[in-house]
RNA sequence: GCUGCUGUAGCUCAGAGGUAGAGCACUCCCUUGGUAAGGGAGAGGUCGAGAGUUCAAUUCUCUCCAGCAGCACCA
């Protein structure tokens, strides 16, 4: 029989017979690998203990003690022992599809009667059985006639299509754990007592879509979570807990920042506390914009259909678009309007007054505006994603040669915005060319281009969101993570060639001709609203001082105090900072405690001792030691910590 | 928008076919207390909206609205 050489992680080398299977590999090694075992990796592809080997390759076997395969083999196979359990329990139930996600896995049921949470304890009870039977893990490859015709014979027409789907060379593998049986590429564990049978917890049931489309049947999605052991699962579980506390919506609640009603749906009630960090983060914004080169401009909120019609908007984005139509009652033209979703279309109504030269592109063109948008009720969440909000907007009319320099300089203004506000690390999308696009290739290659060294240039890496850019041009994302780890777009730097073309922009070039100038659209905080709440969600609340709606509480100890509590609030309010006074007739750790649930990140109290002296006993918020500091001392000091990033030294 | 769940005092939540309760917050009184809740009293609710069943509905049924989770959407 022929010998091939399998090579291990550590450089040896060893010879095997040819068809040798990694379980026999392990046990080749030791017998304590043999039992670990989990899955191995066969030049980097994810191995069956049993699938033979039959070439000289890299192998690793893979145990539990490892994050990676192994634990998500074990995902895996949880999925597989789900779906068997809800089968056993309820026969009639059609399975889907079950896949790996971060932190566990999902499957898609189709059953008539919804899943309740005491369904879910019912699974986990028989998973856990499965688990403790150790139920051995077989497989078979099936011609493909014979695995529709059985899934045909078993009423299972979602596996049905799934074969369907698979390209037709493929060979279709069938793994029984125990007598249950399900189509699955592989690999997998080797029996289900591999499992540690207390490390996983089916966490929730939500509708999906069969196959991720709005236009097919609703499923019924059981999410799970499994780790390698009792202690991860314990620590995830953890997590979310802490992860609940930096909600902003409970957070918005305890620092007294914003609510919203039914009445006005996915739109904010600014209260001072939140209107402050929002007027704080544009006095900001606007500062950086303009030493950023843009100038700033406003235009209106209901505009004419005719515009939108124009602009495409009304073909396009109809639906998502606040129509405003005026009561023929009191009105003598009745006009069709709509509230405007985007301020593009606007921004080029201001380019186009006037001819514009090519010596006054870029011109880079900025707006607070705020837009309103019928967004689809469920996906409204919070103040992230909202009807009514305001873009730190800004659109750059450039000549396509200018659009990398453009895009570069972009990138560094976002990367020291981010950076000021406390975000080190954030992501970039890149999206390319979609399926329907406008414009030539000729075209789209080169935005496309501009963008990628640009985004290079910038030392920035890039995902590829591959065909996911916009009908108009290619676009970068800018990405932040949320406190329960969901991703949220808030930057975004789009090239467009069709608008300008479609509300017919122009500029004189050096030959006396007209040309068309590109777009670029970009947001850096992508809407004051959303960034907001990322905000909140990445300081957990307590906010830089900078943009803490209530940077100081001077709080009284005795009453004796209150007159010079006044006289600090007084030289702090003069020296910049946002201070109020406390000499509510309430103890000093009263006082303390809520305004440390307000976030308030300093705390100063006066007793007969600092009158006294003239001093203030200084609390930072989440730290127990004080500190007596003279009057003048923390008054610069604070002083100096309110100033913004931008004006510091 | 779709599936499921939820909606009771400002907040967090309990409750039941016979028109409601707790803690915190709020108001007043006592207390002047040294760093995460001092004590007492009081006030506060068309039980999300509408319709139906019933002698009787906040409770049961239906419709609608809003919120939550996920999916879809996010040009």
């Amino acid at each position: 029989m022929a010998q091939i050489s399998l090579t291990f992680p550590d450089g040896n080398a060893r010879d095997y017979a040819a068809g040798v299977t990694p379980a026999e590999v392990a046990a080749s090694i030791s017998k304590s690998l043999e039992k670990k075992a989990i899955s191995a990796s066969v030049d980097g592809a994810h191995w069956d203990l049993q699938w033979p080997i039959d070439r000289d390759a890299a192998i690793a076997i893979h145990t539990l003690a490892d994050d990676g395969p192994a634990l998500e083999l074990i995902r895996h196979d949880l999925a597989h022992i789900m779906a068997r359990a809800v089968q056993e329990i309820w026969p009639d139930v059609k399975v889907t599809i079950g896949p790996v996600i971060e932190n566990g896995w999902y499957y898609d049921f189709d059953r008539a009667e919804p899943f309740t949470p005491e369904d879910l304890g019912e699974i986990e009870k028989r998973m856990k059985q499965i688990i403790a039977a150790r139920e051995p893990v077989r497989t078979e490859v099936w011609p493909r006639e014979k695995a529709v015709a059985h899934y045909e014979a078993n009423g299972e027409p979602y596996k049905v299509e799934l074969i369907d789907a698979i390209p037709g060379d493929e060979p279709l593998r069938m793994y029984w754990h125990g007598d249950w049986q399900d189509l699955c590429r592989g690999p997998h564990l080797q029996h289900t007592g591999q499992v540690p049978g207390d490390a996983f917890k089916l966490m929730s049931v939500a509708g999906a879509y069969w196959r991720g489309d709005s236009s097919r049947a609703m499923l019924q999605r059981i999410y799970g979570v499994a780790f390698k052991n009792r202690d991860d699962l314990k620590a995830h579980l953890h997590m979310l807990e802490e992860a609940a506390k930096r909600d902003h919506r409970k957070l918005g609640r305890e620092m007294d920042l914003y609510h919203m009603q039914e009445e006005a749906p996915g739109q904010i009630f600014w209260h001072p506390n939140g209107w402050s960090i929002y007027t704080t983060l544009q006095d900001y914004m606007r500062r950086q914009q303009r030493a950023g080169g843009y100038v700033e401009v406003n235009t209106p909120q209901v505009v004419d259909r005719k515009l939108w019609e124009a602009s495409g908007h009304w073909d396009k984005y109809q639906e998502h678009m606040f129509i405003v139509e005026v009561d023929e009652e009191h009105a003598r033209e009745k006009a069709v309007n709509a509230l405007k979703p985007m301020n593009c279309p606007c921004h080029v109504q201001i380019f186009n007054q006037g001819l514009k030269s090519y010596r006054d592109l870029p011109l880079r063109m900025a707006e607070f505006g705020s837009c309103n948008r019928y967004e689809p009720s469920g996906a409204l969440h919070g103040i992230m994603r909202v009807r009514g909000f305001t873009q730190d907007d800004a659109h750059i009319f450039c000549r396509e040669d200018q659009i990398e320099d453009e895009t570069k300089r972009f990138i560094d203004f976002l990367s020291e915005i981010y950076r000021d506000l406390g975000f080190e690390n954030f992501r970039v999308k890149f999206s390319d060319r979609p399926e329907v696009r406008a414009g030539s290739d000729e075209t789209w290659d080169k935005a496309e281009a501009a963008l990628k060294n640009a985004t290079i240039a910038a030392g920035s890496e890039f995902e590829l969101n591959s065909g996911e850019g916009a009908f108009y041009g290619p676009k970068l994302e800018f990405v932040l993570t949320d406190a329960i780890g969901r991703d949220w777009q808030c930057g975004t730097h789009q090239v467009d060639f069709v608008l300008p073309e479609r509300l017919d922009a122009t500029y004189i070039g050096a030959d006396g001709a007209k040309h068309r100038p590109v777009m670029l659209h970009r947001a850096v905080l992508g809407s004051f609203e959303r960034f907001i709440g990322i905000l909140i969600e990445e300081h957990a609340g307590k906010l830089p001082f900078w943009l803490a709606p209530r940077q100081v509480v001077v709080a009284s100890i005795v009453s004796e105090a209150d007159e010079y509590v006044h006289e600090v609030v007084a030289k702090l309010q003069k020296a910049g900072v946002r201070a109020e006074a406390d000499t509510r007739n309430e103890k000093i750790n009263y006082k303390v405690r809520e305004h440390s649930v307000g976030k308030v990140p300093v705390i100063l109290a006066i007793g007969h001792r600092e009158v006294e002296e003239r001093t203030v006993t200084v609390r930072r918020l989440g730290e127990k030691q004080t500190e007596v500091q003279t009057l003048d001392a923390i008054v610069g000091a604070l002083s100096a910590e309110a100033t913004p990033p931008d004006r510091r030294d």
